[in-house]
DNA sequence: CCTGATTTCTACAACGTTGTAACGGGTGTT
DNA sequence: AACACCCGTTACAACGTTGTAGAAATCAGG
């Protein structure tokens, strides 16, 4: 029932490349014969069998796109922008969830099936530097944190800066207990890394000494782990007045944890996220954030992508930085 | 710098079949050619062109999941259900945005890129039975209400009864003036209208006269439409205490007009979702909800797309519903 | 050491598409 | 009238893989 370009040529009689060249919109066909032939493809129902094409054309026009976590509502929004921007390239996004596992994003970054996509947008956690050297050819665009100086193109955002404006923010808000959640020693902590730096060098810049006891750890950035680490703070008797929270799900699990010891956000304890996902600007209060620009983190990443898919393969990795801007909600209001 | 199987056999001095033959797993290979290969395969770094393969297999391995929308938590929490059922049967997941139209969605039916997937998981918002008609060939689960009836395999929960058993609950609680925020009289809404009918049944059995104005229109089932339709609820003069709505963004957006409004959950005003979405566990207050078995919905249906790929090609299409269970939290409590 | 069965391996063709080269027929230029 | 040129079309080969059929090597039993 499926048919071939064979079937199509043979009932408008003419030759299979002809049909070809209807199919891909070639000029240099009689408007009278494509005609015919467009006439007999939708009679068949043709429809161009990718797996040839890609094989015959090197390409596949399939990109993929391998976050952490599918259901981590800043990789979800990331994703709907991520496919948009590739649709303007006419590319399809396979989208693949890594786990944050080295292996899985190994794998990704392997090809996932080599030759089945044309380049890889991949949001690391586990990846080192040496996982990338070994991968040669496939072009690879990656968002965060750093990897490795140079070794593929980049978008970020400024996270030292952005983490210290909005430490800066509770600071102007008189706040001088200021705790820190979601720090992380392991190697997948590089974005915990440079936000907590971020965090210092604000307190340092208001003269505020750095607590060691009010920096916790938090193993994931989920909520769960978000109200876990504020418990902890509360009944370890340091008195928080104000948390800047690494991401948004640990800043909605630190209100949840806020809400059940009693406490009133932001009179007791003023909170602050990072991200800026569509639930802070509902949540109970609603939470003041980092905004990075998905939308054109997304759109550079695929720019990249494309560039090094046409022109440039061999130029020398690119870094980008997105812009980010505060997101001032009721959690830590402007004043 | 790219190999093929020919590279690898002429290094290692056997046929291009041999080295497919080893790549495969194939049985009669004697061991020491075997080792030889595997040698060779590793040295060149050789990855089989999985576009070559399709195409001569037929198959891609390759299975699609169509969603509305990826940056709504139901979808993503799903999306991951999918993807890790789909792994055990060897399948990569290509996701993709419909955004809802049904455009998007009979292009998403209509293969994406013939040939590219070997099936399709489609949750559908605005596919009419007429497309579904249309769509010779590509092996196909449908997620969600039901299009028409046997159209194609389908996976769903029993929406009327969950929507019967979540009003009930509320009725329990002692509550008369019961709201419903999420009715939709577009073709698309067919979600909206079983738990709208599930609602209207437990109004009947509980005695509880249907009361109109109680029903609040939501365009989409986003937190700014469940906000806009508890405002509109609230100053329509009303006065529901109680508010069902039809999932839990929408639910999640009610309890913040409610907050905004001085009302309180769950004393003033009893809220339920559904959906059983991850902030539901952390909202303030936690929030009570029907929870589909998201894991079990995603597992059938990758078994329906495997059976249909498999042995019954033809076979009559089958509807299998997935249980649920109501999530009592704070928002409308157990008692 | 031969025969026949079995294991191991190979040559060839095919999957459906598109790039290349080439062809015939028309058009315009000299 | 001869020529070059362009347009519309075609035949053929190739992309990298695997199924088929069968050849070559190995083994078992007498």
């Amino acid at each position: 029932m499926r048919h071939r370009l064979k079937d199509v040529a043979e009932r408008a009689g003419v030759s299979v490349k002809t049909v070809s060249n209807v199919v891909n919109g070639y000029q240099h066909v009689r408007a009278d014969t494509r005609a015919r032939v467009e006439e007999a493809i939708a009679e068949l129902h043709y429809r161009p069998n990718l797996s040839a094409r890609n094989l015959r054309k090197g390409r596949t026009g399939l990109i993929a796109l391998a976050v952490p976590e599918l259901d981590t509502p800043y990789f979800a929004e990331l994703a709907r922008h991520v496919v948009a921007a590739a649709a303007e390239h006419d590319w399809t996004v396979l989208i693949d969830q890594t786990s944050g596992g080295s292996e899985q994003e190994r794998k990704a970054a392997g090809g996932i099936g080599e030759h089945m996509i044309d380049g890889l947008i991949l949001s690391p956690l586990a990846l080192t530097a040496d996982d990338l050297a070994n991968l040669d050819g496939l072009p690879m665009v990656l968002l965060g944190e750093r990897v490795d100086r140079g070794a593929a193109d980049h978008v970020m955002i400024d996270n030292v800066a952005a983490a210290r404006e909005i430490t800066t923010h509770l600071v102007g808000l008189g706040r001088r207990r200021i705790a820190a959640i979601g720090s992380q020693r392991t190697p997948e902590g590089a974005s915990a890394r440079l936000r907590l730096a971020g965090y210092a060098a604000a307190l340092a810049e208001a003269g505020i000494a750095y607590d060691d006891r009010l920096v916790a750890p938090a193993p994931a950035w989920h909520r769960a782990d978000g109200a876990a680490a504020m418990r902890h703070l509360l009944t370890a008797g340091v008195r928080p007045d104000a948390v800047f929270c690494f991401n948004d799900t640990l800043a909605l699990g630190a209100l949840r944890a806020l809400h059940e010891a009693g406490l009133r956000v932001p009179e007791d304890v003023a909170v602050t996220g990072f991200d800026d996902i569509e639930d802070g600007r509902f949540s109970i209060p609603t939470l003041s954030t980092v905004a990075p620009d998905k939308e054109r983190i997304a759109r550079l990443a695929v720019e990249l992508l494309a560039g090094r898919l046409t022109t440039d393969r061999d130029a020398p990795p690119r870094e980008l930085v997105a812009p980010h801007r505060l997101a001032l909600r009721e959690s830590a209001p402007l004043a």
